[in-house]
RNA sequence: GCGCCAAUAGCUCAGCUGGAUAGAGCAACGGCCUUCUAAGCCGUAGGUCGCAGGUUCGAAUCCUGCUUGGCGCACCA
């Protein structure tokens, strides 16, 4: 916002500099501005001297020296005087800017034209993108791993809505295979014993007490009816449902709502699986071996080529997986964002090898990958394993700490690293707990607006606020760090990273406290003053919801 | 054996395209409530950024090798 300003200022006068002929355009767009770590360094830092410095002296030859590209540079900087206030050369070269203290009010005027949409962009003109994540087959409940992913793309999804792209959320399932059959075998294994029946469980069933209940269930509907039923599918079939209910019932608990539920039986019956093969075969992309087919990976940088169809007639999960992001193109994406487990990493090359192979642009794919989630109950691993169920599932996690410390904890770090839930923090109602923490923070600054009314204190028009008498310190963080809002919601949207918003609202909410603790809000006897703490109290509480919101946590008036 | 991810304070982690003396939060220690919620704040202490080289004005960040942990490496998904 104000960086904004103070960026294009700078390079205007970067070509004025060339113009001239104080050095070259070779440095263009290649310096930062930043905002320096240090006291005394400024609101702003440009390292565009060092920068210029370098490429010159590339170009020439000639050693150039950094603090006299400084100088000159400076020369034309200070001319700007409604925006700053000074400006320094300090170190090797940095240029370091002074805000005018009266510049960051203007972000107020922003937030409160704005209101809910303040740090979000206008919509991008038919830039669609496609979020596909969970994609968790119907096997059992969502557990703690599917939760983070669950999350995570809700969040992502989320970042890219705000940044002006049509989001689509999609989630991609498979109810035949293998894994099913397992399923529909343990359901009735499970019907028989309850019927008091001699019954043989899969040596790999779900051991799930929720294969149990569905098993009940049957019996609840229809008896024993089912008693010689051979074909397991009818097992499966109920099991499916019953499940899917289930996963459903949880992702609403969470806020999440998919647009799409894409079957991947679809690929076969409309026959794009067939037309996949085929069109890689003529492309002599596919060849046969041990009556098997195999597609050759190795062609893409790959290790070895890889069985796309098993010699039993089955295709591999890859063939289905490629054929499916092929039909994601079709459909018209700008981008197509993923969000895997760590171990599906393997499915990744193949995937990619396969549309680039089909002709596509796999670069539009963005494939987000995250790591696995550990709890921590009393300082210890809680020890989960999906096979013997002893997993807990995200609507007993939700059950336990509650639906806002779930997101926000999923959230805490980012997708590459490995997370830890500590079980008792989550459940923390204090300092110790950053959900908490941040919300508390909201309800606070609601609170004194209620407060205000008692003591007749009121902000009055927004535009009547006198915002010169905020000269604190803190009162100036507060706005610079409000300012910085959009951008921070760019950047987090173009990376992918939604645990930037995470952090950026413990940052917010802790100076929120500190200025609280510090000073008074509501002062009977400085009502002027009072209006405009007011006002930016108002503009903080609006960033803090329109944060909480971008994480699907929510904003509570009061606690 | 090969690939991907990680390694930063006692613990859990930030650090965006390399930048100036390394950042939080917990936990530890010491303070702050007649005033808008102390469910909070302030202060102190705490670090060879896994190890070794390299690239350059400058490296936690980029490159190479190594060590440790996680996840993969199927005609499972």
């Amino acid at each position: 916002m104000i960086k904004s300003q103070l960026q294009q200022w700078v390079e205007s006068c970067f070509d004025k500099g060339v113009a001239q002929g104080l050095w070259s355009s070779a440095a263009a767009n290649s310096y930062v501005l930043e905002e320096p770590k240090h006291e005394g360094q400024g609101d702003y830092a440009c390292n565009a001297a060092m920068i210029i410095a370098g490429r010159e002296k590339k170009a020439t030859g000639k050693k150039v020296n950094p603090r006299k590209v400084a100088e000159q540079f400076v020369e034309l900087l200070r001319l700007n005087t409604d925006l700053l206030a000074k400006v320094e050369i300090a170190g090797p070269g940095f240029i370091n800017f002074f805000m005018h203290p009266s510049v960051w009010a203007q972000v107020l005027a922003v937030v409160d034209t704005e209101d809910n949409t303040f740090g979000f962009a206008a919509k991008k003109y038919g830039q669609r993108v496609l979020v596909e994540f969970v994609s968790a087959n119907p096997t059992g409940p969502l557990s703690i791993g599917h939760g983070r992913q669950a999350v995570l793309g809700d969040s992502i999804a989320r970042l890219l809505e705000a940044v002006g792209y049509d989001v689509e959320r999609e989630y991609y399932y498979n109810d035949a295979g293998r894994q099913m059959r397992v399923l529909g075998a343990s359901t009735q294994a499970r019907y028989l014993e309850l019927l008091g029946e001699e019954s043989q469980f899969p040596e790999d069933g779900y051991q799930g007490d929720y294969i149990r209940d569905i098993a009940q269930s049957i019996i609840d509907d229809q008896g024993d009816g089912m008693q010689d039923v051979t074909d397991v599918l009818l097992f499966k079939k109920v099991a499916e449902k019953a499940i899917f209910k289930d996963i459903d019932g949880t992702l609403t608990r969470m806020g999440i709502k998919f647009d799409h539920y894409y079957n991947e039986h679809t690929l076969y019956d409309d026959g794009h699986i067939d037309e996949v093969v085929s069109i890689l075969r003529d492309k002599g992309l596919v060849y046969e071996k041990d009556d098997a087919t195999w597609f050759k990976t190795s062609e893409f940088g790959q290790e070895k080529d890889r069985v796309i169809i098993k010699s039993s007639g089955e295709p591999t999960y890859r063939l289905p997986d490629i054929c499916y992001h092929r039909e994601k193109f079709k459909r018209g994406y700008d981008w197509m964002v993923d969000i895997f487990g760590a171990d599906h990493i393997a499915t990744v090359p193949d995937v990619m090898a396969g549309l680039t192979a089909l002709g596509y642009d796999a670069s539009k794919v963005t494939v987000v990958l995250h790591q696995f989630v550990t709890l921590m109950r009393d300082g210890k691993q809680v020890k989960m394993s999906t096979r013997k169920a002893t997993f807990v599932t995200i609507d007993e996690l939700i059950d336990e700490v509650g639906l806002d410390a779930v997101r926000f904890f999923f959230l805490m770090r980012k997708a590459d690293s490995q997370l830890e839930f500590d079980l008792e923090v989550a459940k923390e109602e204090g300092k110790e707990n950053p959900v908490f923490y941040v919300q508390y923070g909201h309800a606070r600054v609601r609170t004194i607006f209620t407060k205000a009314v008692e003591k007749g204190v009121e902000p009055g028009d927004f535009s009547e606020a006198d915002f010169s008498l905020l000269t604190l310190p803190e009162e100036l963080k507060i706005m610079k760090a409000i300012g910085a809002f959009p951008a921070l919601v760019q950047g987090a949207a173009a990376d992918l990273a939604p645990h930037r918003i995470v952090f950026y609202l413990r940052d917010l909410a802790g100076q929120f406290h500190h200025f609280y603790n510090e000073y008074r809000v509501l002062d009977p006897d400085q009502v002027a003053l009072s209006r405009a703490r007011l006002w930016l109290m108002i503009c903080l509480s609006k960033v803090l919801r329109n944060g909480l919101g971008l994480i699907g946590v929510s904003a509570p008036e009061s606690m």
